[in-house]
RNA sequence: GCUGAAGUGGUGGAAUUGGUAGACACGUUGGACUUAAAAUCCAAUGUCCAUUAGGACGUACGGGUUCAAGUCCCGUCUUCAGUACCA
């Protein structure tokens, strides 16, 4: 009987299926453990064999947490809403529903082929509106509530309506917009509705405002920065616009501290938090107030050094600063106005990248010194950005590097404000060693006293104060795109309403086309049947809506519902809440209270890295709005996380002998002058041969094309880059399972490396863990059926059972798979030399084998005469007894080098080992007569001889 | 520039608290079985010197601590990832 593993892998995947063998309950005695995967975007591409890599891992440690005793809720399920179905659907006119359909059929058919322990029974699809229903609803929730810097919590804005008609909002510590103006209570409850709804928007956690895009009208959509390149966009080369258009934010800035504190509770790389923190980007501070010499103006700016303020020679502003046609003066408009229509051609990217050009033009206009009272030269400059702090710095260019260089390309003079520092060459910005002089009342202080001492003397003058300056900015939550989830909101009189829950979820409407419309809104522009009845609740025809505020026209409540759809973060922010549920009671609530009580938060998530400052960051901001208003218990949505490293691509490379069909092998490829091309890698083989007569029907540029062949083959070159259609160098997991065995691909994937490294795929291993698993098989099974039997254990196959229990613990534990695999292969090949036949060894391999090739411990239990799945057979117990060792083979060593082993008793005393040793005769011919100056003896380790 | 991770045979990688560097595989070479191939099995395989015995060198590079360093410390270089004129 040998090894049928698509027999047995077919078999057994229909028997969990069956079996539902590994539904979770929301009911248990058992201890409870969440494995969450981050859930694949259904891409028409399919998976490749980079995709199952992090799956396979938390797979592994699913099944290992069963095996211990854990009721474990292992889901999976799809980010289906997204930009490539879209894209997709423009051009070929397929809505994207369907394809996505299409789609998740074949990722589900790959999935189920390598074996997953998945609980499919709670599949959660953010594009489904039985979804997205609660997606709308978490929306409504965040416009419907405001954040109290007091508390440092999120509170429902009908409390905060409370306290505006009883004290107005002057003591109000709200994050909200800048521009609010103070009113008492007997304003507020004098405005008109309009009026407080127009206030109440400034205060609510998700907002309307004027945000500047990135706005290309020849495409019609608005595009990321990455997708703008010098100026135009990246596909096509149109021309790209600053536009500024309404667009819904999500006030997360307010949520910036706890963010930031929050990561010292949760169990991430350091990697990852550092990667959150810089972006949420702390710096403590103060804001600085300059009042602008002949003009009712101030100019606010932000500086982490207010020890400084003696320095300031300059003020510099960035050239799309608000101020700068107010103060400029006649002298230098026509040169500032040049200056600033030059930056504005330069896209941001630029401007980054060339950092070393120096450019800036003096407005004509003086700022005051809070303290001196002199005047300070007022410039701009493209090396301050509008978009961080208030876009305007006080400049120190003795303490600056950047203001240091400033200076002195425009001869501004640098005032030196640092005891016995030398400033002629550059700036001294190291504030640890700072001692003030020249600057008054901070003479002689260090920059913390000097910090403390300047922020309250601004305040006594009413120009400035401490202040703790984030980077993190509100996040845009309007796509311009067809889809999304759309929003539950209609306008009545350009003021947004919500849609009450009831009568969620607001479903997306049919378009004609999923492009922008003529007049450059939003493809739902398109849709004929959009708009809000209020009197039934329904959408209904746009054609309904009557102009409200037209003179003649009446209202007959029904209002234009809102075009833009949600960012494709939304779905993905809370949906492993909605996994905690079991499908069946998903009706009422997006997870019952008793549910989330139970599941909590996730113990442990696997997902890539590029999701590090975007879907990590917006879940935790989401989650700990959801605690604050207590729709869940937690604060944090994922425990402990880890980025499996990307599986990169091998690519061939052929080379075509330039302005001829004639094609060389690598190997004499010198002396041609060639140029690569990229040719499919599946049709080559792993030692790089390819096969000529595949490759001529690949692609027609192949077919009569001649080929210099070395040694009887073409050789193709190799480059280990990103896997991707375009260079040809994707494989396909279906093609391994079908060759090998899913077990065979799930082993091989993790005997690769390191879960978290990033490594290149290669099939050539392949063949060992193949050979291992039928290695397995025949430690099992013979031509006469099942080998194993009651004969009793043997010392030695004792030893390499607990040997491997302990070693396969640790690891799983420490989440090293890769060493794992090679303690399955060690056990399996010392047990087969040892001839071991036993049940009481063989039976519990098989539980520490399963995790990992599930399939083939299934079918060799079954055959063992069980008739209940291993998944939940306990892990075996790890006794150490069976390890220890009476004696231990020394290494004796001269100097640090090993020379040479020696076995000796463990219980010998350290003075009986130097003894032994010393009277050893290879110690004696190694000495050649010399004296040791020094012998260390380690018990139970090591022997070394000094000398 | 900054932040983080890493650099070990022909290749992927192992060495968890400083204690026999190269586990386990792949590949290569030789052999067995076979008409042949596949499969399987056995042996060798860091580099260099040496017939052998054995020796020298060896974990990116240069220093250091230690009886002992891939591992700890200082400096340098390289690669990858993220981020960037952050005031």
């Amino acid at each position: 009987m040998s090894y049928h593993f698509n027999e047995i892998e077919a078999k057994w995947q229909k028997y969990w299926a069956d079996n539902h063998t590994f539904k979770a309950e929301n009911k248990s005695d058992k201890p409870k453990y969440y494995v969450l995967d981050m859930f694949p975007y259904p891409s028409g591409a399919g998976l490749h064999v980079g995709h199952p890599l992090g799956y396979i891992a938390s797979d592994i440690y699913a099944r290992y947490k069963r095996h211990k005793g854990f009721n474990v809720l292992h889901p999976q399920g799809y980010d289906s809403f997204g930009l490539p179905a879209e894209q997709y659907a423009i051009q070929t006119g397929q809505h994207p529903a369907i394809t996505t359909e299409t789609n998740i059929k074949t990722y589900r058919r790959q999935l189920d082929q390598i074996g997953f322990s998945f609980d499919w029974s709670r599949e959660v699809r953010t594009s489904n509106p039985d979804y997205y229903k609660w997606t709308q609803w978490i929306f409504i929730q965040l416009f419907e509530s405001w954040y109290c810097k007091n508390h440092q919590s999120a509170f429902p804005i009908s409390e905060l309506e409370k306290v505006f008609s009883s004290e107005g909002n002057e003591s109000v510590e709200a994050v909200c917009d800048d521009n609010v103006n103070v009113f008492t209570a007997e304003e507020w409850n004098q405005f008109s509705s309009e009026k407080k709804q127009d206030i109440l928007l400034k205060y609510r956690l998700t907002y309307l405002a004027e945000t500047e895009v990135n706005w290309c009208p020849a495409l019609g959509t608005v595009l990321a920065n990455d997708e703008i390149v010098n100026g135009v966009s990246e596909r096509g080369g149109h021309p790209v616009i600053r536009k500024k258009m309404t667009q819904w934010s999500m006030r997360i800035s307010a949520y910036a501290e706890r963010l930031l504190q929050g990561l010292d509770t949760i169990d991430w790389t350091d990697s990852l938090k550092e990667s959150q923190r810089n972006w949420i980007g702390k710096s403590v501070g103060a804001s600085v107030t300059f009042n602008v010499n002949d003009h009712d103006a101030v100019i606010d700016v932000f500086t982490t050094r207010p020890d400084t303020i003696y320095g300031v020679s300059f003020m510099t502003l960035a050239p799309e600063h608000d101020l700068v046609s107010q103060i400029v003066t006649d002298e230098q408009k026509a040169e500032v106005e040049a200056y600033i229509e030059a930056t504005a051609k330069r896209s941001e990217r630029d401007r980054m990248a060339d950092v070393k050009t120096i450019s800036g033009v003096f407005t004509g206009a003086y700022a005051e010194h809070p303290f001196t009272k002199e005047p300070i030269p007022i410039w701009i400059g493209d090396y301050v950005l509008a978009g961080y702090g208030t876009g305007a710095v006080m400049s120190v260019p003795c303490g600056d590097q950047r203001d240091y260089d400033f200076a002195k390309h425009f001869n501004i003079p640098i005032p030196n404000i640092f005891e016995g520092v030398d400033i002629s060459e550059e700036a001294f910005s190291d504030k640890e060693n700072t001692i003030i002089a020249n600057s008054d009342f901070l003479n002689g202080m260090n920059y913390k006293k000097a910090t403390k001492r300047a922020i309250y003397e601004l305040e006594q003058l009413g120009q400035g104060e401490g202040k703790t300056n984030y980077r993190l900015r509100d996040a845009v939550f309007s796509r311009q795109r067809y889809w999304g989830e759309p929003f539950p909101v209609y306008y009545v009189n350009g003021m947004p309403q919500m849609i009450d829950l009831e009568h969620l979820p607001v479903r997306l409407p049919e378009v004609e086309k999923y492009l922008p419309t003529e007049e450059g809104e939003p493809p739902l522009g398109r849709a004929d049947v959009w708009a809000w009845d209020t009197n039934t609740n329904t959408i209904v025809s746009n054609n309904l809506v009557t102009l409200s505020g037209v003179e003649g026209s009446h209202d007959n409540g029904i209002y234009p519902l809102e075009l833009n759809t949600m960012p494709g973060w939304a779905g993905s922010s809370w949906y492993f809440f909605r996994y905690m549920e079991e499908a069946a009671n998903r009706g009422e609530h997006f997870a019952t209270e008793d549910a989330l009580k139970y599941w909590e938060n996730v113990d442990l998530y696997i997902g890539g890295s590029e999701h590090a400052t975007g879907h990590l960051l917006y879940s935790r901001f989401w989650v700990k709005f959801m605690h604050d208003r207590g729709f869940v218990g937690v604060d944090e949505p994922f425990k402990k996380l880890i980025n499996q490293g990307m599986i990169l691509g091998t690519s061939a490379i052929v080379y075509r002998v330039s302005g001829t069909n004639t094609y060389v092998s690598k190997g004499l490829k010198e002396g041609h002058d060639v140029e690569e091309i990229r040719v499919d890698v599946n049709i080559v083989n792993a030692s790089d041969e390819i096969d000529i007569e595949k490759l001529k029907q690949w692609q027609p540029q192949f077919e009569n094309a001649e080929f210099i062949l070395e040694e009887g083959n073409y050789i193709v070159g190799r480059e280990v880059e990103k896997m991707s259609k375009r260079w040809f160098n994707v494989v396909n997991p279906d093609s391994i399972c079908e060759q090998y065995g899913a077990d065979s691909l799930r082993l091989y994937e993790m005997f690769l490396g390191p879960l978290e490294q990033a490594k290149p795929w290669n099939t050539a291993g392949i063949t060992g863990v193949h050979g291992f698993l039928k290695k397995l098989w025949k430690l099992y099974v013979d031509d006469n059926g099942l080998k194993v039997n009651d004969a009793e254990a043997t010392k030695d196959n004792l030893k390499t059972l607990h040997k491997t229990i302990k070693k396969v613990e640790d690891d799983i534990e420490n989440f090293s798979f890769n060493t794992s695999v090679s303690t399955f292969m060690i056990a399996v090949n010392e047990l087969t030399a040892q001839k071991c036949t036993s049940k009481a060894i063989l039976e519990p391999l098989l539980v520490l084998i399963s995790p990992y090739a599930p399939h083939i411990a299934e079918e060799l239990w079954s055959k063992l005469g069980h008739d209940q799945s291993i998944s939940t057979a306990p892990f075996p117990k790890f006794e150490e007894k069976h390890l220890v060792e009476s004696s231990k083979n020394y290494p004796i060593s001269f100097n640090g080098k090993m020379r040479f082993t020696l076995e000796l008793p463990l219980d010998m005393s350290k003075d009986d080992i130097e003894k032994t040793v010393m009277a050893h005769e290879k110690t004696i011919a190694q000495l050649q007569g010399r004296e040791p100056k020094k012998v260390i003896v380690v018990p139970g380790k090591i022997v070394n001889i000094v000398g």
